[in-house]
DNA sequence: CAATCATATTGAAGATTATCGATATGAGGT
DNA sequence: ACCTCATATCGATAATCTTCAATATGATTG
């Protein structure tokens, strides 16, 4: 993967709200409004989140009537596992994934 | 682990240059010099990177002699691992690490 | 088609980060 | 002791990020 691919994806993890986001999602799909249900947080900043993580590939957004589900996306997530396995294995984990 | 250690240690990762000393580190240890040979910025910018990357655990810093040698901390690597590798498993993330 | 609910965008303020040059510290070597 | 090399810290600046209130858009409902 590329450098700057693997940077962004990092730095939308690089935060305690959308970590939260992505804690949340592990279970099931849930929509913006159940998620800003968990938070303290205005509706315009929680879009903003989803945003982030929605264009760094971890989160895929899926309109359904009114609402937008949001559910982790796994081959995103399985980029970064195989990330760490690399360097575990010592073999560059820029190139591995 | 803790959501805001977890974010710190992914914030230490969502920079191309933190990612690419990682990607150097994987391999072997090296010192602050040999680091700073691979990239166009200035020491006490790589001293800043580093600083950051050893807080967050992800580094173990060690002086020999003139030399301090930066190498990964494979026990916090390895938390990270886990983080998503219960992410695959449907498990709470930030529980599992 | 007007009202309403869910979400996104905009614009702005404050906080944090990345970067540099200059300077300080620490460890050998002369 | 002084000089030099390796690294860290300081102070400043520019860029990026987080957050909000206000407003806009998009979809459903009466």
């Amino acid at each position: 993967m590329e450098n700057r691919q693997l940077a962004r994806r990092f730095k939308a993890l690089a935060d305690e709200t959308r970590l939260k986001v992505v804690q949340i999602l592990t279970t099931e799909k849930r929509c913006a409004c159940q998620i800003l249900e968990v938070f303290n947080i205005s509706q315009s900043t929680l879009s903003h989140h989803m945003k982030l993580l929605v264009e760094s590939g971890l989160v895929i957004a899926e309109r359904e009537g009114k609402w937008v589900y949001y559910r982790l996306d796994n081959d995103t997530l399985n980029d970064l596992k195989i990330f760490f396995n690399a360097i575990d294995m010592n073999v560059d984990p820029i190139k591995a994934c």
